[in-house]
This record gives structure tokens, C-alpha cells and sequence, in this order.
DNA sequence: ATGAAAGCGCTAACAG
DNA sequence: CTGTTAGCGCTTTCAT
């Protein structure tokens, strides 16, 4: 069944309706200078009359490019992220009809590695451009794109990467670094880390904004206060923070790369009678609405998912537009979303090792 | 800047180089017989091997579709309903994605009325068919689509379109008309309804579920207890679950179009110091992850989103391919989840009515 | 079994 | 100012 109905009216019909030629026609509607006011008005009016909307197909021929920008939609990760990707796609999307184009998902299910998906995307001149989310450390992606020269713009960053590329990343570093800060100020001295096993960069640099801080300040976060779990495996995430929970002297303060992780090591807590704040902080990232309403409610920081695609989708506009050279790469601030889940230190207890 | 690097091989280069017409390798490609097996397989090595993808251009040009469906996305609402969005795309995205066809998400921004933004989609030919979320009783999408004899799919139902059309479903009628049979035989007989002001079909449905079961009983829904708010303005419902709960005599039991309402309404009673469920047994639906976090847990009804768009996107495709006749529209029940949020009506109270 | 030619809708280069 | 011509990449008759 093809869209049948009043068929939507071509170029050369409207042509042959008007008495002119198409080319005369496909002149007046772009604007041009050479063909009479007159008949350009005549030609504008009949159009939007009849409904004309160019086709996209001769339009794409013609000029090379697509008209399309592409999203290609990473594995199916838990419920928590799949909020992030609904508000994400809806900003991008916003922004990019604003600029005349239309977004398209792609999904690499399955045994589809992403870098296939991009292959068939941009193989196909089915997209002038991609985004790209979830930056890994190592992002084969990102390679990938890079030797082939198709703009891109990169929600995140990797490393070691030397080629110059646009990216869009929120300061988890400097987050991080602050929460610290705060924390160690409230005489916390034992801190733990929540975190992913997969190399995904914003993690990385979550860490490194705790490390700097507590270095800073003469206190160091060993490797045993450190947990990692896979982000695909929820049933992990409850082990993983069992242990940090048995830690001795078991930290008073943990941050945790994400809400979500966040959220689970206050289950946890609760489930072992640790009581939150009072025994112990959790501070988590991205400000998830279930922080808002898990008891105690997550302190946490926030980096405006609409915000962050709306400005993603420009500089990939302006990317294609005017070429690498126009756009730099940018770092946003987190905003700390103060709630319950974190307070002052609690009286220092005697620590098997501390006495040992 | 275009899309450059080691360009992406045409048919023509392919042609050339393997020394044969274009024509040939274009129907080697396409499986046809009357090739020679070996020039098969020696243009698809060749093909693989040049990592050749075919135009999209150049396909839609020729055979007058796109290889899209489109999705307009609708009005931005609150975070709650965007987590909604992101699974459903993420669902339909995989489903298209499996079928050879991609999704191109547009919206209606702003100003833009979404009649007009799809007007473009389908004059276009920018898609080949249609997914509409959020029915509305009276929704002109469907008229105009059903008009121009556009192939789509509706997620929800309209109230008094003649016309044949396919749509996917949750049924709302019989999950709110059980929840009401639930809570009678615990003992409520005080009921309220918390839904929207916009004339949702699915909000409609579930209304007349719970009017149903009510009348069953000999019982009814008294149009003061029915508060409704515009789904674009959070501070209302503030306003609107306060009415319900100073009503005498004030429901026992209030069911919400939402979770998103019924977590509104547990905040509200929260501040009036009304125990919930001892004073008061709230349902929602939707089983947003945040129900699961409030205290208590919200009992609601799940419809698993991800399912929902994989049903949709499947049916869009037969509708696409084999017409109208070869597809029915779907009604599926959701699946009860009891939390916390209800219990036993509580003991009769004195009522200022029923006294006087 | 293979190739030549036409045409999908559009725009750009070139004539008149 | 307007029309003719060519060509973007592909598939589909129609010849050979």
C-alpha cells in the first residue's frame, strides 16, 4: 500500500498547471532573483495551494547530502538510562527541525556492532552527520568516523585520541571535585567509588575528579574502595556495594558515577541498617527524577539532558554547515543538586585497623 | 563539508571496474537469476569487499518510497512522560531496524502544529507510514492521515471515527474497571478519579472502567469527585488533589489517569498528614520506575512500553507491505501491580453528610 | 546472460 | 526573464 489519496503534487505538474517550465518553477520557489516578482507569486501561491512539499529523494540526488542527521541508539542499557535517551532525542530532535532536518534513530541491535550500523548509515548517504552518545575511552566509533570524514559530534569524549573532533561533555571532573571538597570539609576522611566496568569516559573522569580532591588534601582513595559493575548486569550492582559496605573502616562517603548506581547502594544501606546521611553519604549523578523521590532524596548533580542535546544538535549543524574549523568543543558545568542523602561525617568509631 | 574520505563506491565505479554494465551488477546485487552464478558472486564479493551500501537516494527516487516511518513526536511534556518516549522509541527504532526500514523522529515544535509537521512528512514522501502516540477522543492526526489514505499506526484509540483504522492498545477499561472491583470488595465505597483535562482516550477509558465496576455495585462516581488538570501544568494538580481531598465525604480510594498523578496525589496527602493506604488507597498506571520509589510504592498497572512499540512498529510494516485487510488493531491487557499505595477501606467515619 | 535506454524529481549550467 | 539540457544513483523494460 504506497501513499495513494490526492497525490502529492511533483514539480512538474505544478509546471504544466502554471504554463511554465519546471526549472522556472523550482526557481521561483527557491527565491531567486531571475524570475519576475510577478511570476514568482504566482508560482508561491499555486504551491502552497496544492500543498507542494519538495520530494526528498531528487532533492538528496541532486545535492549530495540528505537532509538527514543520524542517531544510532547504543545497546539497550536499564530502565534509568533509557530516561536519559527520551529527553535526549527529544531535544536533539527539537533543535534539529529548527535547522530544516530531520533526525533519524538507528538502533544496533542484537549482534549489530555499532560501528556497522554507522558504516551502512554513512555508506548509504542516509545521514550528514551523526551523533554519537556514551563515549567510551577507547571508541571504536569515533575512529571509525574520523578516517572516514563524517562530521560527527560526540556527547562525551575519549582519550588519547589526537585528530581533532567535536564534542559536548558535561564537567564531571570538576563535579566530583567539588563534591569532595564539600565532603571532606564535613570531616570525611574514607571515601569509596562507585563505578562501571565498562570504560565509558564519563566515569573516568567522575573518578579522577574525587581522586584530585582527596590528593589534594593529603587523603588518597584506595583501590579496595573502589567498586565496579557492569552496567548490563543490575543483580551486580547489589554485591558490589555489599562489599564496599564491608569495608573496614568503611567509608562514610561514597559517590557513585550515576543515580542509578546511586540508588541501589542506598537499598543496599537500608537493608544492612545503615542509616543515610547519618552513617553514611551517597552522592550520585544526572539528577534522575526517582532521586528526587528515593527517601532519603539523592544529592546529586545535574547537567540538563535537553540543555545538553539542544547545544549537541547545533554544533553538529554547524559543523556540516562551515566545516570543523567553526566549532569548538565544549565543557559544562554540572549543577550540585543538594538533597538528603549526604551530611557531615559520623563520629569517628574505632576501626579494627585504626587500633591494630 | 560533505561526507568525503575514501568516497563510498557507486554502482558505477563497482560496474566499472568489475568490467560490466551497471545494469548487470545492480541485478547481481539483487539476487535476480538471470545473472550467471559466477558473475554473482564475483560482483558481491567485489561489493562486500568496496563495503558498497546503495544510495537511499537513488532507491526512493525509482521506487516512490522512502524506506522511513516517521514518528511525530508530540508537545513536550513533563520528565515523567519523556521517560515513556525514550523506551518507546528505543522499541520501535529496533523493530524498524529488524525490517529493513529506519525511523525518522520529527517534531512538533513550538508553534508548529503537529497536522502540519506530518502534512510535510507524507507530501514529502519523507515516509513511508506513520506511528502517532497519545490519542486524543477527537484527534484530527487521524483524520487528515485517513484522508490522505497515509498508512499509519495509532497508539491508543479514537472515540467516533467511521473509517477503518489500525491501532495498538492497552486496555484501560478493563484494568481500572478490576482495580475498582479490588477495592469494593475491600471494603471502599468513597471512590475519586484524578485524570487530565485534555481529552485523552486513554484517560477517557479508564474512567469509564471505573464508572462501570462502580455501577456494578450500586455505587457511582459523583462528578465532584472527579478532579482533572492540564497535563502541561504540574502546579494544578497540586490544586486538583487538594479538592479531592477535602471532599465530604473524602474517597477512601482515588484512581489516577497516571503515575505521574497518582505520585502528585501521594505527595499531596502526604502534607495533609493523610496515611496512605491506612486513610487513603491510591492506583495508578503506567508503572513508571519512580512508583516502584515512592513511599509506599505506587500499586498500578503495567503495559511494558518497549512490547507496546514492538507491536506497533510490527503492525505499521504489514500495514505498509500488505494493506489494510492483513491487519488488526490490538487491545492488550495490562498486567496488575500491586504496591503498597492500597489497602482495606478505612473504618466509616462520621461524615458531616451523612450525619446531617 | 548481458547491455542500452529511459525515467523517478530535482537543481545547476547554459542558451536564448 | 524563461526554457532546454544534463545528470545525480538506481531499477526496470526492452533489445541483443
Amino acid at each position: 500500500m504506497a501513499i495513494k489519496g490526492r497525490r502529492q503534487p511533483r514539480l512538474k505538474e505544478l509546471s504544466s498547471e502554471l504554463g511554465l517550465s519546471i526549472t522556472t518553477v523550482s526557481r521561483a520557489l527557491a527565491g531567486y532573483s531571475d524570475v519576475s516578482a510577478a511570476t514568482r507569486e504566482r508560482v508561491r501561491e499555486m504551491a502552497a495551494r496544492r500543498g507542494y512539499v519538495p520530494s526528498r529523494a531528487g532533492r538528496m540526488l541532486v545535492s549530495g547530502n540528505s537532509g538527514f542527521v543520524g542517531l544510532v541508539v547504543p545497546l539497550r542499557d536499564s530502565h534509568f538510562i533509557d530516561a536519559f535517551l527520551g529527553e535526549f532525542i527529544v531535544g536533539l530532535s527539537e533543535a534539529f527541525t529548527d535547522s530544516g532536518r530531520d533526525l533519524t534513530i538507528t538502533t544496533a541491535a542484537r549482534d549489530r556492532r555499532e560501528v556497522d550500523v554507522l558504516r551502512h548509515l554513512v555508506n548509504g548517504q542516509q545521514a550528514d552527520g551523526v551523533v554519537l552518545t556514551r563515549a567510551l575511552s577507547a571508541d571504536d566509533r569515533v575512529t571509525y568516523l574520523l578516517d572516514q570524514q563524517v562530521p560527527f559530534v560526540l556527547h562525551g569524549r575519549v582519550l588519547g585520541e589526537g585528530r581533532p573532533y567535536v564534542w559536548f561533555d558535561t564537567d564531571g571532573e570538576a563535579a566530583f571535585g567539588e563534591a569532595a571538597r564539600m565532603l571532606i570539609d564535613l570531616g570525611h576522611r574514607d571515601f569509596g567509588y562507585l563505578t562501571f566496568t565498562e570504560p565509558l569516559t564519563f566515569a573516568h573522569f567522575r573518578r579522577i575528579g574525587l581522586e584530585g580532591a582527596l590528593r589534594d588534601h593529603g587523603l588518597q582513595l584506595p583501590d579496595r574502595a573502589i567498586a565496579s559493575v557492569s552496567r548490563f548486569d543490575e543483580a551486580e550492582v547489589e554485591r558490589a556495594a555489599d562489599r564496599l559496605l564491608s569495608l573496614d573502616p568503611r567509608p562514610t562517603a561514597i559517590l557513585c558515577a550515576t543515580d542509578g548506581l546511586a540508588i541501589k547502594l542506598l537499598e543496599v544501606a537500608a537493608k544492612r541498617a545503615i542509616n543515610v546521611p547519618a552513617d553514611l553519604s551517597i552522592i550520585g549523578f544526572d539528577n534522575l527524577p526517582v532521586s528526587a523521590y528515593a527517601s532519603p532524596g539523592i544529592t546529586t548533580f545535574d547537567q540538563s539532558i535537553q540543555d545538553s542535546a539542544i547545544h549537541v544538535a547545533e554544533m553538529l549543524v554547524k559543523l556540516i554547515d562551515e566545516g570543523i574549523d567553526a566549532v569548538e568543543p565544549r565543557l559544562v558545568k554540572a549543577d550540585f543538586i543538594a538533597r538528603g542523602s549526604h551530611g557531615p561525617a559520623p563520629p569517628a568509631r574505632p576501626s579494627v585497623r585504626a587500633v591494630g
